[in-house]
DNA sequence: TAGATTGTTAATCGATTAACAATC
DNA sequence: TAGATTGTTAATCGATTAACAATC
């Protein structure tokens, strides 16, 4: 039984990233990777990877660093990423279809294993080997395929509509790539990825940065 | 001339959801929005709804809120998103397509003028009518059109030597959509989007939920 | 006027960073 | 052993939140 903390975002938004190297350097051969190069690497201070990695439980060694093959495993553990995910995405566009194809995702477990679109010209095709159906069978395709994870990629004009839809058929967690501020209910887990706010970010940067050469942000 | 607080990237990533508010405020007719209705809708708290608008310099009015259409205009002011942007997608594949066909960039400014592609297959195709162009021609293209933002949709393994190209091409700002650390010289501008790390949000929100049933954090 | 809302100043909270002993 | 690196404890920093006077 893993203990929770309730910790904390910034750092497990670090951990997919300790964990790509950690991997590179399990291909390497190597037994050890340190905090002091994960930093380098990534451009963190060590003392911030020392303090990430903890969460995770794994142990360092002194003059050496982090145990290669069990850190991949706890920080694995630790997000879940070693049991497998099925999942659908709800709007076959560009986007999801991109999203279906990420290489990624697969090796962190999330299988997506059908699409769904309103439009009838992208029903029968495919999304990287995945099925696309008709959105109206959506409710009961979740329930036969026992789906718990949507991926939510429509127009915002019709996001809540489908989100609601989502949610009454039984799925607990929605990955919404719309600008749309959802309404679901409290056992519902919702991620927002918002593209503007990257952009918005991008352009602050930008502003400051030409203004007097400043440091980043991420 | 405005004034620069190197003011805060949680504030600044919230101001797009502002702004899609006070733009359907604008729509809906109304003359104010308040502080307190953007946090209802957002599910923020009010306080932090008027910090955060007030690096944009706008004094609200008692009672009211705040006047939606200099806020807008503030907003965009700040964030850049008053003038057009010429970028270019490196990458022509389904997220590069996508972020073309993104109908909320061009309304901030945001125009993508051509894309690039290592796949014979892709080019003199179009993605959203801007023509695709061979890779081979990247430099000589990003000066000839004078781009200074490239978003970054290559597969991993070629992400650095991309890069390179296009920071000796004099682009000053990378909105970089891999997985790949990037190097970059000081002058240049990179802001990552890691799907793994949005992920990895969504995985530990679930595990939290389905242990306690908690709170959220985005 | 009464009451909702702003904006400022101070307090709290959480994340990052510093210092340093422990250790391989 | 010497020295690099970990892990803990404390300090700092920045963001969020609270309190409340000002005001429309």
């Amino acid at each position: 039984m893993p203990k929770f903390k309730v910790s904390y975002a910034p750092s497990v938004r670090r951990l997919p990233s300790y964990l790509l190297l950690a991997k590179q350097a399990q291909e390497h051969g190597d037994e050890y990777i340190s905090g002091t190069l994960i930093a380098l690497e990534l451009s963190l201070e060590p003392i911030q990877v020392r303090k990430d990695l903890s969460i995770t439980g794994i142990a360092g060694k002194p003059k050496r660093g982090y145990p290669v093959v069990p850190l991949i495993s706890a920080i694995e553990s630790y997000l879940n990423w070693d049991k497998r995910v099925d999942a659908i995405v709800v709007g076959a566009g560009n986007l999801g279809s991109a999203l279906s194809g990420f290489p990624g995702f697969k090796q962190h477990g999330l299988y997506i294993v059908a699409g769904f679109d309103a439009d009838p010209g992208k029903v029968g095709s495919t999304i990287h080997d995945s099925p696309v159906y008709p959105i109206s069978q959506l409710a009961e395709r979740i329930v036969s395929m026992n789906i718990a994870v949507a991926i939510l990629t429509v127009p915002s004009a019709n996001a809540q509509d489908v989100a609601t839809i989502l949610v009454s058929a039984g799925i607990k967690a929605i990955w919404n790539f719309t600008n749309v501020k959802l309404k679901v209910p409290d056992d519902v887990v919702v991620q927002n990825e918002d593209l503007s706010s990257g952009y918005a970010m991008l352009s602050m940067k930008r502003r400051i940065k030409s203004a007097l050469m400043l440091d980043d942000a991420d």
